[in-house]
DNA sequence: ATGATTTCTGCACGATCGGTCAACATTTTT
DNA sequence: AAAAATGTTGACCGATCGTGCAGAAATCAT
């Protein structure tokens, strides 16, 4: 009982590492490419230690793409009815670009799922998302009707958003070849931050200039 | 000479059916799921036939990526200097829409490319695409100088009508999912095209109101 | 200390992969 | 009609895949 501890502490450190070596050898070689060799390779241990604890290459996957979508359930906590409409918006893109620079690999494995027609989580799809999408359309609408934000599509508004954040971190590698070859710096990243938000949220608001 | 004709177009309906076959295949699978073998059976031919004609997988899907390049490329002819900014940005969300309907298989294969590093077509990106995006930068920025738009960054406004646009072809499977279950009808893509427009041009346009 | 449990690892398997090749069929040229 | 060129196909090869499994190594409980 004592030690317990220590052995579950390491447990959870290699699956903690298996697990973020999956989330980026998944993102950069699709589901198909991705081998359970490579990514014990990347994980800097066996093959077989990587089916020991995660079993089948799906359940490793199921799990990689369960995280980014919690993380990405989460970043819209701030849209409420009883929340500035301005406000919240642009912390959930604030958010949401956050992650599309530290989680980009997160996004990409998401993208590749859903671009395959999400043949290993649909499930999350109909039960989850389906429901949350629902809910925060509820909310826009319910701003929309307060006469917060201009009468706009609350559900195109959120695929806009979805859009315009995951595009900085599943086209990373499209926007760095744009920028000669070099990854956005620090400053770049405010410009696009504030880039997008100026954007869209003059889209949203209902004064034309702000 | 006289059956020439005949012996190139079974040549190119041969061709186009794998070029077809392959453009959908590999956005469904990824380029390391997508068999040859699955590629032919798509097409209804043996796999040593599709080999015959593209010699390798690789040759075979730089084809495929190329085609859906330069189409998009042609969609953006309406961005000129001379041309009305709203109008042409418009046409061009427009015509970049009707392709994530009409074309959604090679919009995913370009996604797929761009989230794996383009380890296959990073020529396409330095070569064609840095040139071809630097010249409409320098429109819009010169449509800003002569005051015809607002002051926006001309790069994030080009990232943004992609992902939003391109987000409703590679996004398909999630979209349908959250339309319970069914695929947009016309209705909802006319709505979905007025939704983009609505909010990407309202942050160009100088007028706050239209 | 010793037996029980968990963790780790190399090996072997059937399946599938991309690609080669020779044989065959068809069409084109002479 | 014969020869040449082009198109088509199934069989085959070495490599890699996911996964099962037995046993070694380490850790745990008593």
């Amino acid at each position: 009982m004592a030690t317990e501890g220590i052995q579950s502490r390491n447990r959870q450190e290699v699956t903690a590492r298996i697990l973020t070596a999956a989330e980026r050898v998944f993102a950069e070689f699709g589901y198909a490419g991705a081998s359970i060799s490579r990514i014990a390779a990347q994980a800097g241990i066996p093959k077989s230690n990587v089916v020991y604890y995660f079993e089948t290459k799906e359940l490793l996957y199921r799990r990689v793409v369960g995280e980014i979508f919690d993380i990405w359930r989460a970043a819209a906590d701030s849209i409420t009815i009883d929340n500035d409409p301005i406000q919240a918006l642009g912390d959930y893109i604030d958010t949401k670009l956050d992650l599309a620079r530290t989680r980009p690999y997160g996004s990409k494995v998401w993208a590749n799922e859903i671009i395959q027609r999400a043949p290993i989580v649909q499930d999350y799809l109909e039960d989850e998302l389906r429901s949350w999408t629902e809910d925060r359309i509820v909310v826009i609408e319910a701003w929309i009707e307060h006469g917060k934000i201009r009468p706009i599509s609350a559900r195109h508004l959120l695929y806009a958003i979805w859009a315009t954040t995951q595009h900085y971190a599943d086209f990373t590698h499209q926007i760095t070849t744009l920028n000669e070859g070099v990854e956005l710096t620090n400053r770049q990243w405010v410009e696009s931050k504030t880039a997008v938000k100026d954007l869209l949220l003059r889209g949203v608001e209902k004064h034309g200039d702000a």
